[in-house]
DNA sequence: CCGTCCCTGATTGTTGACAACAGCAGTCGA
DNA sequence: TCGACTGCTGTTGTCAACAATCAGGGACGG
């Protein structure tokens, strides 16, 4: 009830002007959870467990799995239950492919929209970011890049596009803080994301588009390297 | 029960193993009501009349309710039922913008994994939309748009960018066919077409994404064109 | 010893009844 | 005449009991 802290960069979206208190929160909560790892991939999600943890009627438990099967988080099959979806690496390289595309639509949008204020914000996460990376804080540098392509969403202000690139984020949250914390991936990512601030402060949308694509793909690289040796799952 | 039609072009989705049979039947069905335009947007959907309609229980009825708020067709406020819903103009363009950049994406992947075979499908589907154009047969070129669209989804096959097409044109379903009908449209579409078509069967993504977004871009112009005169609602 | 069948406990799917709420019309007072 | 208040009606939100289904184990026959 009193104001999330959304500690997870997915927003808890208050989207539609109202849709449901109980079920609201307790699609919210549980997807805090799987996206915690509490819930691992596969795991059944029995209904009456989760009426216990959340302490929600079953009505309002099932319409959440809906919404989080609607958003891909979770499996619903007929008479067998939701269980936490799996994503194979060979869908987890789609969903970052689609995601490149729209975060450089984003980018691009970003860089016609921005203002000088904007743009210095950008500076300072940049200027953040280096010494980060200089000083070794990699956890840092991850909060930062969060904190970064947060700020270009909201200079774009593509309401489309970041409704669509939550969702996929959300999907990903499991790979996704693998790769930050990769060694020597920041060394890579540092110029990446300088190239991208630098593009949307000097108002080119062409270059910031490129420069965001170009990223994205490398972690699309770094996927793909994965892909052969089966490391995971 | 019966092998459904799926004559809106919008598929109806075998996508999770299984999920509710009444759910799904009453789901789809309404959503072609609302594509074919049975309800106008901002019309408010009754329960009790949409169980009347489709012979299924109000519980079913509110499923498919939720799942096609989820795929932004259907508007639920708290206490006062779902209405369709209203797409501005300029969130027209905003999905259409999506769109682009994922039916780019789409190109791009069809010029890498397309055969000989489906090379020659392409082709003829080309001849056909140009001997469409020279005999002024519009309605069967809009028909040609759709399945040359469709064919280069499936030679991508790119599961996660083919779903949210999915979802965002069926938001576009009602301003989409009035372009294709816009006097002088297929003149210029035309080519547009057929530039993508070529660059696909040269295995040539970068310059298949290219194309493609052209073409969608050159909608785009023409719905911002639309923007100054309040043509529409 | 093995495979099949059936039975049982656990879990989900469905229904109908009831409660809560928003919108509206008609009433009362100024 | 106008405004606010109040009850009513239509509609949606919620629940708890019941029905259907699945997974696993034990008994039976071969």
């Amino acid at each position: 009830m009193s104001a999330e802290k959304n500690l997870t960069g997915v927003r808890s979206r208050p989207r539609r002007t109202d849709e449901g208190k109980d079920k609201a929160t307790a699609r919210d909560e549980l997807r805090k959870a799987i996206l915690a790892g509490e819930y691992m991939p596969g795991e059944r999600l029995v209904e009456a467990q989760l009426i216990e943890r959340f302490g929600v009627s079953r009505f309002n438990i099932r319409l959440a799995l809906q919404d989080l099967s609607g958003e891909g988080l979770v499996e619903i099959q007929r008479n067998r239950g939701a269980q936490v979806r799996k994503i194979s690496l060979a869908e987890t390289i789609e969903i970052t492919q689609v995601r490149m595309v729209l975060e450089g639509l984003v980018a691009a949008q970003a860089a016609e929209r921005v203002t000088e204020d904007r743009a210095s914000e950008l500076d300072e996460i940049g200027l953040l970011m280096r010494r980060a990376v200089e000083s070794g804080e990699f956890r840092r540098y991850s909060d930062l890049n969060v904190r970064l392509h947060a700020l270009i969403r909201t200079i774009a202000g593509h309401a489309t596009a970041d409704r669509l690139i939550d969702t996929l984020r959300a999907q990903l949250a499991r790979h996704q803080f693998m790769l930050s914390l990769l060694p020597g991936r920041p060394l890579v990512s540092l110029p990446q994301h300088e190239r991208i601030i630098a593009a949307i402060r000097d108002h080119d949308p062409k270059a910031a588009e490129e420069a965001m694509r170009d990223h994205i793909a490398s972690v699309i690289e770094v996927l793909r390297s994965l892909e052969e040796p089966g490391m995971i799952q």
